[in-house]
Order: C-alpha cells, then sequence, then structure tokens
DNA sequence: AGATGTGAACCAATTCACAGCA
DNA sequence: TGCTGTGAATTGGTTCACATCT
C-alpha cells in the first residue's frame, strides 16, 4: 500500500540518508578536502565524480540526499560542500575513541593520522600483554603520549575517556569478550578488526574490518580471469 | 559423505554468484572451519546463520548458488560445505601476495594468521625507507623470514615472486605510482589499505580497506543516536 | 549554454512463504 | 516431521534522460 508519508514530507532533507550513500560521503569528503587545500573553489560533479571514482550521476543523486547545495550551470562551491559533507557526517564533532589491543596493528591504528586528522581522539589504550601495559604511544596527529593500560581497567579507560566509540584490534579469541565488556562500559559503536562474528545489544553498532576476507574475495575474482586449472 | 560432483556439475551452477554471496562466502568458510575442528558433523542453516550474523533465508539462499549441498530435514555436511566453498573461493590454490610498505600496518599484516592461513604467501615485503630495508620480517604461519627489499625493486619482486596480488600499505601520496608499478610488473588483483582512490586499467580488481571511513560512517550512525545536539 | 536535481526505469539483493524431499 | 531450496514479492540502489534553473 502506498499513500501516507506521515509526518515529513515538505522539507528537502527528510531524514533518511540510504546507506550506500553514507559509505560514499567520506570519500566525497576526502577529495574535496584535497581540492580546498589546493585552492579549487568550485567543483562539477563529472570532476568530482572522476577524483572519487564513481559515476556523475550517481553523485549528484547522493548529494542530492543532503540537500541542493549545487549551482546549476556552475558546479559545487568546494569549501561549502566540505562543509556540509563533514557536518552530516558529525566530523564537527569530536568522537572519543579507544583502542583495544596495542599489537602491530594497534599502533598502526593509533598513530594513523587520518584518524585523529577528522575528529576522532584516542583517549584510551588498552592490552592484554603485561609487557606493553605502561609503554606510552603517540597517538593522533598531535602527537600526544598515551599510556597503554592493562586490560583489567578497560572500563575505567572507556569511562574517564568518555568514550563512545571502541576499536577492537585483538585475538579472535578475546573479541567477544572485550566487545562485551565495552558495551557495559558504554560504548555504543564498535569497529572490529579481529576476525570474528561480534553479537551485541540494540543500539550498538559495530563494522568489521576483515583482511583475510577481502583477500579471498580479490583470489575467488582472480581465479575467474584465469579459466586455465580445472579443478 | 556424499556424492563428489569432481567436475563442475554444469546444471546448477551457472556461472555468476551474486556479488554480495561472494562477500559473504569467507565468513561461513571461517565459521564452518570452526565448527569443523570442533568436531561438528552437520549444521542447519539455523545455526550456521546465527553463527555468521545473517538470517537463515539469506544463507539458504547464498549456498544455493553453489549448488545443493545440504540434506532436506537434516542440514550440511560441515566437512564436506568447508571444501565447497573453499574451491569457490579458490582457496585450494596458494596465491602469492607481495606487500609494499612495511610500517606498522605492513608488519601487521605481514604477520597476521589469518593470511597464510588459507592459501595467502607473502612472497615479498618492500619499502621505500632505506632504515627498513633489509629488515627480515617473519611472513605468515610458518613463521619463515622475509627480506625487506628497496622500492626500486618492486618489479623484481613481484617477477621473482610470480605474484598475482599486491597489497598497498604506503602513504597515500605514493599509492597510485606503487599500483602502476604492480600493474605494470603483472598484478592483477590490488588490495589498498592508502587512502587515495585508485585507478586501474580494466581486468584489473582493486578493493579498499579505508579506516578513516568506516569510523566516519560509525560516527554518522552514533550522531543520530543522541539528537542532543542541533548545530 | 551548461550544469544540477530528480522522476522513472532498471537491476540487484533481501525477505517471505511454501513446495519438495530425506 | 523437519529442514532445504527456490519462485514470488519486496526493498534498496543504480542508471537514464530530461526538466529546471543560473
Amino acid at each position: 500500500m502506498r499513500v501516507v508519508p506521515l509526518s515529513p514530507p515538505s522539507d528537502v532533507s527528510r531524514r533518511g540518508i540510504p546507506e550506500a550513500t553514507v559509505a560514499r560521503l567520506p570519500i566525497y569528503h576526502r577529495v574535496l578536502s584535497h581540492l580546498a587545500e589546493r585552492g579549487v573553489a568550485t567543483v562539477s560533479s563529472e570532476e568530482l565524480a572522476a577524483a572519487s571514482g564513481v559515476t556523475s550521476a550517481k553523485l549528484r543523486k547522493d548529494l542530492s540526499h543532503l540537500g541542493s547545495y549545487g549551482t546549476r550551470g556552475v558546479g559545487y562551491d568546494t569549501e561549502y560542500l566540505v562543509y556540509q559533507i563533514a557536518r552530516e557526517l558529525g566530523l564537527t564533532q569530536d568522537w572519543r575513541v579507544v583502542i583495544v589491543g596495542v599489537g602491530n596493528l594497534g599502533h598502526a591504528l593509533a598513530n594513523y593520522g587520518g584518524f585523529a586528522s577528522r575528529g576522532f581522539r584516542v583517549v584510551g589504550l588498552v592490552d592484554a600483554d603485561p609487557l606493553r601495559v605502561g609503554e606510552r604511544i603517540p597517538a593522533g596527529r598531535d602527537g600526544e603520549l598515551i599510556e597503554v593500560r592493562p586490560l583489567v581497567e578497560l572500563e575505567t579507560v572507556v569511562l574517564d575517556g568518555e568514550a563512545s566509540i571502541g576499536v577492537i584490534a585483538t585475538p579472535a579469541s578475546a573479541a567477544q569478550a572485550v566487545c562485551d565488556r565495552l558495551v557495559s562500559a558504554g560504548v555504543t559503536s564498535i569497529l572490529n578488526f579481529a576476525p570474528a562474528v561480534l553479537s551485541t545489544p540494540a543500539g550498538v553498532d559495530v563494522r568489521k574490518v576483515d583482511l583475510a576476507t577481502e583477500l579471498q574475495i580479490l583470489a575467488f575474482h582472480e581465479q575467474r580471469k584465469h579459466p586455465e586449472v580445472r579443478a
């Protein structure tokens, strides 16, 4: 049945941006930032799309979900659009992040430039290994040193740091337990690098980044390119 | 056991598995491997789906694209299904991988267990930093030591190692140049960790893993959970 | 003229619900 | 009886093509 759109027909941006669009906004944001730095004042959908690796139709449709921020016959004002996307993504706030697991991957995350650069602040590092506890790691762009705290203090670190985002960079075997503790300490968004499926209560978002999965997807397509071997 | 179809059965699995399905096969594969290790002989779609974080309807539809490997009223034979998925994904071959950029992230990738565990072999490490060149890094499960080679030797490393997959873990500024060189040396699949959009000729697959993007997507949803601030 | 913004058509993926088989 | 496998319905996303506005 199609009828009632209930409340919000009126204005342009009725709440609810398609998930596929949300996933591309960070790319547009990064590309636009670079353009702005280089002093480019306006871009057409065609140019921005090419630089972002999408089609111009898709780009325009994506941006249309945010509002009418372009000028017909001209294009988009770079600075203005960067700001609008940043606002939509919530990059104007600063998000406090705790990283659990400070092996090579955790280290890489802690001093990853893009991490701190856009509104994310590492406020805590936790590790189970006593040898790593106490180490001071430069986290974020400003290179502020953060001390690695023992696993037992996970809750304290989250609470004291008022973190709402947790990053899990532990072995798979520890991931669910760490997740549970992060959630009970108040974390409501989790980025999971451990190759494990996490279950969380409703209201907690989880995104996973799985290196092995990505490689396997590549392998699948690679296999089809060479119809040589028929096992 | 089962009646082995050996050669592609020609009928059920017409070529062309949906991309969304391909992206989930690695998860099923991992979950099934664990079940098999624990001695579980059969699983229902309901159980496997729960352990994989999907719905049972989706799981059955996914598996149906591979063939009819289940038994009505019973479920799926764990070992058998692991093998079928592995074959479909090409995990029965061994894929040779070169990693460019051996910072923290590159290190993490090189000795990531899941890397070597399922048919992927690191055959080369390359870095632009003279201080890192010469270092020997234990890559993969068997801990084989691989020496970091200078950037000028990138092509040699790819050719000698007969690598078809390249991993880019360099700064964004170097990514496109590295990509071009990998491709011209014969790499046809690329996993890109640098926050940059890569362009490649047709026939070369690129997948990207972007930490900043993932965090920004989380932030977007996080923002909507707390309708406090209205900027 | 030259670009955006968007309905309409199209295509892909998910969900539903049940027929079919062990 | 119980669970798989799958058409049909639905939802979500992409592409097309053009009306609209500067």
